[in-house]
DNA sequence: GATAAAGTTTACGTAAACGTAAAGTAAATT
DNA sequence: AATTTACTTTACGTTTACGTAAACTTTATC
């Protein structure tokens, strides 16, 4: 049960939901790099990683741009070059930082949308109230 | 000791970070909407929340218009209208589904890192393995 | 062999989120 | 009175991340 090592452009693209052209412009902005049969482009799975990073990058607020500086980086950190291992520990630590900051964002979200439900939920309360109180006094007016 | 009531674009502009531009552009957007004395604006601590919450959103990665959709149902919720109310519990639901999802993200991402920064490390120690190993055959050769 | 289906390049168009002058007003300072 | 400082509006420019159309090739199907 090997995993599939090879993709075209529109199998990747239905996995993930997004457009061939998207697909194409993350190519043109050196994120992707697929192999070519002809004209063809042939997807690996490593591929297929990156194209799952990118989304995810995107989905947190990362722009295109930062991602490829991430994977520049990492391949580069293949090459063993001391500086450039040191550079990725400190941008690491950067990214790390920034998901510190989102957990909090996303913890005030959170909170903030309790009390707005609980709101909510209080008017919409208050409105069965008054529902009820005029269908009694239509019975009493009955 | 009041809490401060008005606030200056500059001021908001400084305590945030943002360019004036900026936040002029969020006013036209409809995210802001200060008072004016004369044509100057005036801002309001609500103003001040609002502006804070936008930027908390772009970190979060929302756009400036599902930030104002949600700051418009949230005014609307003020009518007690029925439907509205109703209306924004469902999407007080999705975006807390959103957040699981950036939280799962960010559950990832940290992993990766993990792994990432641990990689780093044992290039780094190679390296200096290595150097010692040159410094040692340096002395055997003098 | 025609024709559809999936792929390609080239290139212009677009929405979002501002940047960046340009030109003017209004209040405070020298 | 002149100038600095903080505002303002108007408006064109820019970057990002694609959409969309045109014109073409390659492969599969009838």
């Amino acid at each position: 049960m090997a995993e599939k090592t090879t993709y075209s452009i529109s199998e990747l693209a239905k996995e993930f939901d997004v457009t061939t052209r998207s697909v194409r412009f993350y190519e043109d902005q050196g994120l992707l790099k697929p192999a070519r049969r002809g004209q063809t482009r042939i997807f690996s799975s490593k591929d297929r990683v990156r194209l799952k990073l990118i989304l995810r990058g995107k989905r947190m607020g990362f722009s295109l741009a930062e991602t490829k500086e991430l994977f520049d980086l990492w391949d580069e950190t293949l090459t063993g070059n001391e500086k450039q291992l040191l550079k990725m520990l400190t941008i690491l630590d950067n990214k790390r930082a920034q998901l510190e900051q989102q957990k909090n964002d996303i913890a005030q979200a959170e909170m903030e949308m309790d009390t707005a439900e609980a709101r909510c939920r209080e008017a919409l309360a208050d409105l069965q109230e008054r529902k009820e109180k005029q269908q009694t006094s239509e019975q009493a007016g009955a």
